[in-house]
DNA sequence: CCAGTTTGTGCAAACGTTTGTATTTGGAGC
DNA sequence: GCTCCAAATACAAACGTTTGCACAAACTGG
């Protein structure tokens, strides 16, 4: 490492006090032009970048935004999940667009321990959090406090925390609504309705039963977590036990796949046999055989909104949660 | 944010001097163990913690690391491909068993001015590379500045830099023996020799070939990069062509999927008339139909060295590169 | 009981910025 | 040529830690 150069050989360099190189360097209007890309020129030529850690310390602010995934080890959704990954993604790129770095983190246990320490150690301005599920109490209190934190989730009653998330209820609707007009009358779902996402998606899936005349058999539902990695038997098992059915809505592309792996295996097509439909749109979607038709949650939008919101909170401006454009994906036409 | 105490005033609640509580709380044996005890007890009371940046600031280190995801637009790969984002679970997980911070960043362009900036402003200590590509000699003069950083590719000749990665000629090795083992003579190899890393695969599995006795007609490789939207057009071009195979190696689990997906189109089936290997072993290669046999890369394992061979070097050590464990992953014994 | 040693704490100086305030500089107006 | 004002720059005090050093207290052995 060439000894990284400080502001005040810059400012020697330059033959100027260092308070005219930070106010320089930071497009202050106070300083002259022509000193100001003077100093800017002399920086970039020596390769100085100012020290985050002396300029978060002085600003009382990080620039950096923390994310933090919790891994419920009881939904059994892990970091392979690829909504979570593509979730980074989106972020990161949102983040990094603001000029704001991304400190991620993954925490194994369910407390908000992580949450604090980014936000109690200095190290984020502000947090992101992926998922709510039985940590809303967590939340909320961390909320009450006035920290400043945006979730990626379903909008809860009683949630004193600004939320971004797709439409659960319009999915559930409009998935349901698709394959009636394919001619699926029998549909089963796959899911944990004791998670606010999947709930409001079987809620949305009932309503547009009710509205279209179709009975639901609420045996239909098929509870399992977002792992699937139960989700292959689980259906198979549903299937040998002689139910019939022509149409699936998974609450998840990760679930429809392995459940369309079961259909495969019991000789069923897709999607002559059943239709399928998933949620989420993740990129590998378009890939499967068949590819499936989804629910897009518009992850990269969503990525996009968490960061705008966060950093809007951080400003003092308040965040009203928001959904992000819900739309049925379909790619297979029978 | 109830607001943030500071040491100073744990300092005057513990009734002792503010320095002899920094080294308290960082576990220091020169202060007396109950001293040490009852100042942790009273600073998790208080919902006291160290500041990240003064931390920093004086300690000149971050305790954090950056993680680099250039995402080449040349490549073809994006933040979707979840081979990436297994990458930043692994790593992510590693870190923080270490008790370190990590920054992500994913920089859209092919300079190594994310690497540069994640160094320079202290915001990481060291920084972690996944993937080098095109920016072998960026990396390189990096390295050669002495800056801490760690890649996640194939061992380069006249690299400066540590290494982590798959032994990729072994990977590509063990693929064609096992197609040969099942009867496969015809083998359609996919990817990009122009990489490092898909060099070394191919070679592998040229070796493979000549050992067996079994000749590869050049002709049998399909160019093609990471990120799969070409392969199901470019797979079924290559069969409508009239040519015969009863094999494919894919370079990555996602190519795999897109030239199962070809093969399905033309009525081919998995694995009787054709079997395929992969490359990565993806959580979504087991669900896929059928499941995919492939070469693991153990992301995990991966993510964890990286992160080890990180901190060696940090603390002065020398870093050798290193292989993940690479094997063959069966998933259908036909 | 004193010198010498160990053990435990306190003092104070950094670390590299940012920013309120003071000071200089260079013009304009008279 | 002097005053006054604005524009541009310099001064200096923080920000919250960590750590070398000095110091005090408590032991040890002779």
């Amino acid at each position: 490492m060439n000894k990284k150069i400080t502001m005040i050989e810059l400012a020697k360099i330059a033959r100027v006090d260092i308070s005219t190189v930070s106010r320089a360097l930071s497009d202050s209007p106070v300083v002259k032009e022509s000193t100001r890309k003077r100093i800017q020129r002399i920086a970039s030529e020596v390769g100085y970048a100012v020290n985050a850690p002396a300029s978060s310390l002085r600003r009382k602010s990080a620039r950096a935004l923390g994310m933090v995934i919790p891994l419920n080890p009881e939904t059994d959704q892990t970091m392979s999940d690829p909504f979570f990954l593509e979730m980074v993604g989106g972020v990161s790129q949102a983040a990094a667009e603001l000029d704001y770095d991304l400190v991620v983190s993954v925490p194994r246990e369910a407390s908000h321990a992580a949450e604090q320490r980014l936000l109690n150690t200095g190290r984020a301005d502000g947090i992101i959090v992926i998922g709510q599920a039985a940590r809303a109490a967590h939340l909320n209190e961390l909320a009450a406090r006035n920290a400043n934190i945006v979730v990626w989730g379903a909008r809860m009653k009683g949630a004193k925390y600004t939320t971004v998330g797709s439409d659960n209820a319009k999915g559930g609707y409009i998935a349901a609504t698709h394959l009636f007009s394919r001619g699926a009358r029998n549909i089963l779902f796959l899911g944990d309705p004791g998670l606010p996402e999947v709930k409001l998606r079987y809620e949305g899936f009932k309503k547009a039963h009710k509205e279209a005349g179709v009975t639901h058999d609420p045996s239909y539902l098929l509870r399992m977590n977002f792992g699937g990695r139960t989700t292959y038997d689980q259906v198979l098992e549903f299937l040998r036990a002689g139910n019939r059915i022509d149409g699936i809505f998974a609450s998840s592309d990760i679930l429809a796949n392995s459940a369309m792996h079961a259909l495969v295996a019991e000789g069923l097509s897709i999607p002559e046999d059943v239709k399928v439909v998933g949620y989420d749109n993740i990129g590998q979607s378009s890939m499967m055989t068949p590819p499936l038709t989804t629910v897009s949650q518009s992850i990269a939008e969503g990525g996009r909104l968490l960061v705008e919101l966060l950093l809007a909170k951080l400003e003092g401006g308040t965040a009203n949660s928001c959904f992000t454009k819900t739309e049925l994906i379909i790619r297979h036409s029978t």
